[in-house]
DNA sequence: ACTCAATCTGAGATTGAGTCTCAATTAAAA
DNA sequence: TTTTAATTGAGACTCAATCTCAGATTGAGT
C-alpha cells in the first residue's frame, strides 16, 4: 500500500467517502504521471489503459485529491486547469514560456520567506500561494 | 485629453484601428473605476450610464486595453477574469481572502528583485508575473 | 449471507465565460 | 464624394466544468 493510498483512504474515511476501484485507478494514474496534466488528458490516459472511467468521475476525484492535499491545481496560462501531485515533491513555482509553452520549475527559499513576511506585516494568514512568471525561455528569446 | 486617452489612441493608430465612441466610453469607464472589475460588470456599468454597448465590444475593447498595456487582467481565484487599470498605478501583487473575498494589494521590491534573479539564473526573460497568496484576512481568521 | 440506507457512477444535459459570425454601419483616406 | 477597411451588435457557438438522476455498488448492522 503506497503512502498516497493510505493518505487518500484516511481522507475519504474521515468524510464517510469510499475508496472505490475508480478512485483507486485515478489515484494510481495520477501518481504514475510525473508531468502536469489536465482533467481530460487523465480521462484519455485511463481509457488508453483500458479503464473506462467517466469524465464526471475523473473531475470529481481530482477535486477530492486537491481537497485531500494530494495534488495541486494551477492555471499555467491556458484555458484548462492543470494538476500535479504533491506528496513526495517539494513546493515549487513556475516559469511559463509564452513562446513554446515550456514549463520550468523553480524553488527559492528566500522569496518564500519574504512572502511570509509580507503576510505577517498585513495580518494575513496564507494557506497557499502561486507565483508565475510569463516570458521567453532560452530557446524562444 | 487624458494621458490614457493619448496612449490608447497612439496604440490604436499604430495598428490602423480607430478610436470609436464605444472604445472611448469603455476607456473612460475603466479609468473612472478604481476597483477590480470583470467584463460583464463593465457591460452592466456602461448600461447603467445609458451607454448601450454590446458585450462583444466590451470584451474586445478590454482585450485591446490589455494589449496596449493600459490595463491588466488577472485571475483572483474565481471563474471570471478581473481587470484593473495600470497607468498611474505602480505594480503590485495580491493577497486573496478565501473567507470574504477581500483583496489586499502589496508591493515588495525585494521579492521582485529576487524574482529577477531566478529568471537570470534560469536564462528566462520574464515579461510579466503574478504572485497571489490565498488565505485568511484578519477579519476571517 | 441478507438487508438497507448511503454513497457512487456514467450518460448525457446544462451552465456560463468567452469567442465568433456576419450583415449593417461607420470612419477616414483618397 | 467615393471607396475601402474597420467596427459594431445580436445572437450563435465553444468547451471546460458542473449538474442530474436512475441504476449500481458499498459496507455497516443483523
Ligand atoms: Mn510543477
Ligand atoms: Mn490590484
Ligand atoms: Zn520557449
Ligand atoms: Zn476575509
Amino acid at each position: 500500500m503506497t503512502n498516497e493510498s493510505l493518505i487518500f483512504k484516511k481522507f475519504l474515511a474521515r468524510r464517510d467517502l469510499r475508496f472505490t476501484p475508480e478512485r483507486k485507478a485515478i489515484l494510481e494514474a495520477v501518481f504514475d504521471t510525473h508531468r502536469h496534466f489536465d482533467a481530460d488528458e487523465m480521462v484519455e490516459l485511463l481509457h488508453k489503459q483500458g479503464k473506462k472511467i467517466s469524465r464526471a468521475t475523473v473531475y470529481r476525484t481530482l477535486d477530492l485529491l486537491v481537497k485531500g492535499g494530494l495534488i495541486r491545481a494551477m492555471e499555467l496560462g491556458e484555458a484548462r486547469k492543470v494538476y500535479e501531485h504533491i506528496i513526495g515533491h517539494k513546493h515549487h513555482d513556475h516559469l511559463i514560456c509564452t513562446g513554446c509553452g515550456r514549463i520550468i520549475e523553480f524553488d527559492d527559499g528566500l522569496i518564500e520567506l519574504l512572502q511570509q513576511k509580507v503576510c505577517d506585516r498585513l495580518n494575513f494568514q496564507a494557506e497557499t500561494h502561486s507565483l508565475r512568471m510569463f516570458g521567453r525561455c532560452e530557446n524562444c528569446r
